[in-house]
RNA sequence: GGAGGGGUUCCCGAGCGGUCAAAGGGAGCAGACUGUAAAUCUGCCGGCGAAGCCUACGGAGGUUCGAACCCUCCCCCCUCCA
């Protein structure tokens, strides 16, 4: 069997990591404890935390145990990264309500229950600390020569740095030695933003415990276009149904960008590397079907079954099906044939009759569906010929809409450009 | 604490008394082309609207017929000196 660690190498998991061969052994021969830390800004994680979300199911799958980390503690301070933005006190309350909401979903792709994986909160930990004693114990191992050198610091010297920043690091590699020695957490994983605040960590615990700690970190995964991941024009695509929901999720994937889908497939699914290599024999539309089935996969790891064929079912019914050859990927559990194609998944609307008998001018419409952000918007992009009534393009801004615009079903489909539906029910 | 430089529309960044809803770029949206891809070309890109009005250039006042642009105070950021 693979262990975990060639996983993470076939699957494009690992950017750099500390001393390869001790933790490619380490991983073959024993159950290892790792974390992982999150931010709990917000009530919800979004796809950027998918990579590392996936790594620690991995890790799970292979017999290993993680820790999410939840930085209550840090959060506590604000992130003093990105001077444009307000530093963001937030209070205890509000990180607990956070750290919740993340357990919860993070409980979606890792099993938090007795024995298996831990959520922990550094605010544990991190608010009890005395500042002298922190000092004492913990300061003195640092040399501020040596974190002036490195690489995460250099920039920020040039754009100014305060005293929270530079404390940072110390936070985080005292955060690695408490679940060294309270979990014998032997390893930690991230982005590689935070490989100097990892190995500060490794080295504490060298210095501390006079035992070895390692770490490993994920590349910054971006499109090929270059830009991250995760953000449209609607915003930040987030894994929480309530923010994103399971169509608008699987939308997103399915407009993966053709050279991402392999690299994307790997990182972002379960499916054998050995299905997935076969994408690179795909070209031009056939890709499609690669998409789509990326789509499908990372929507049910994220959502579930159920949701994830309501959304292919929706996007089929929308877009139209995107064949699937035989034998092509046949781990997946995405619909291999249209039977029933429902629209209940595509974001909608409701409407009395009342309100609609007399019509309402498309713009108006337009904007009140939340496809566009004002009735100007609206204005603009149906005299641009992008506004779909049923697929038939509307031709004045102040079309009236209405009953006779309502199929058998009493669906009224507006559309916006080439991808975005809403329906628009008469109750 | 002292000296200097800054805070402009989603981001970067011009503007430095009227012609400024504010150059240019990026992002975004739409159209054409397509494969719900990319690239390319074209148009749009504060709100409400028929002219016009309203809201915007860190905050609060002031000078002016008129201020993003001038003055005063305040807040924040950066650089150098202590």
């Amino acid at each position: 069997m693979k262990s975990v660690y060639d996983v993470f190498r076939e699957r494009g998991f690992i950017e750099q990591i500390t001393d390869e061969s001790q933790i490619r052994e380490l991983l073959e021969e024993k159950s290892v404890t790792c974390y992982i830390g999150f931010d709990p800004t917000a009530a919800s994680l979004h796809i950027g935390s998918l990579v590392p979300i996936m790594s620690l199911a991995h890790m799970q799958r292979h017999g290993h145990r993680p820790i999410a980390l939840v930085g209550g503690g840090t959060g506590l301070i604000g992130d003093p990264s990105g001077k444009t933005e307000m530093r963001q006190i937030l209070t205890r309350d509000q990180i607990d309500h956070n750290a919740e909401c993340l357990k919860k979903q993070l409980s979606r792709y890792i099993d938090f229950r007795e024995g298996g994986a831990v959520l922990l909160n550094n605010a544990d930990w991190l608010t009890q600390l005395n500042y002298i004693e922190f000092l004492r114990d913990i300061g003195r191992h640092f040399s501020v020569n040596r974190m002036l050198a490195a690489e995460s610091y250099r920039v920020r010297l040039e754009k100014g740095l305060n005293f929270i920043e530079f404390n940072y690091m110390l936070l985080q590699a005292y955060d690695f030695l408490h679940l060294f020695k309270n979990y014998r957490c032997q390893m930690q994983m991230g982005g590689n933003d935070q490989w100097g605040n990892m190995v500060a960590g490794i080295d504490l615990i060298r210095r501390v415990e006079g035992e070895t700690a390692f770490s490993l970190t994920f590349p910054l995964i971006t499109t090929s276009q270059g830009n991250k991941m995760g953000k449209t024009e609607k915003g930040t695509i987030w894994l929480d149904a309530e923010l994103t929901s399971p169509y608008e999720y699987y939308q997103y994937w399915i407009n993966t960008e053709d050279g991402d889908v392999a690299r994307f497939l790997a990182l972002f699914t379960f499916l054998p590397m050995e299905e997935i290599v076969a994408v690179k024999a795909l070209s031009d539309a056939r890709l499609n079907m690669a998409k789509a089935v990326l789509a499908f996969e990372a929507t049910k790891i994220t959502h579930g079954e159920a949701a994830a064929v309501a959304a292919w079912k929706a996007s089929a019914e929308a877009f139209g099906v995107r064949p699937k050859e035989d034998g092509f990927f046949p781990s997946s559990t995405i619909p291999r044939s249209a039977e029933e194609l429902d629209t209940e998944a595509i974001p909608s609307l409701e409407k009395s009759r009342e309100a609609l008998s007399p019509g309402i001018p498309a713009f108006e419409l337009f904007h009140e569906a939340g496809l566009c952000a004002s009735r100007g918007e609206a204005r603009r992009l149906i005299a641009q010929g992008g506004g779909y009534v049923n697929d038939r393009q509307i031709g004045a801004f102040d079309e009236k809409i209405g009953l006779p615009d309502a199929d058998e079903k009493g669906e009224i489909r507006l559309r916006k450009g080439k991808k975005r539906y809403i329906i628009l029910s008469v109750r």
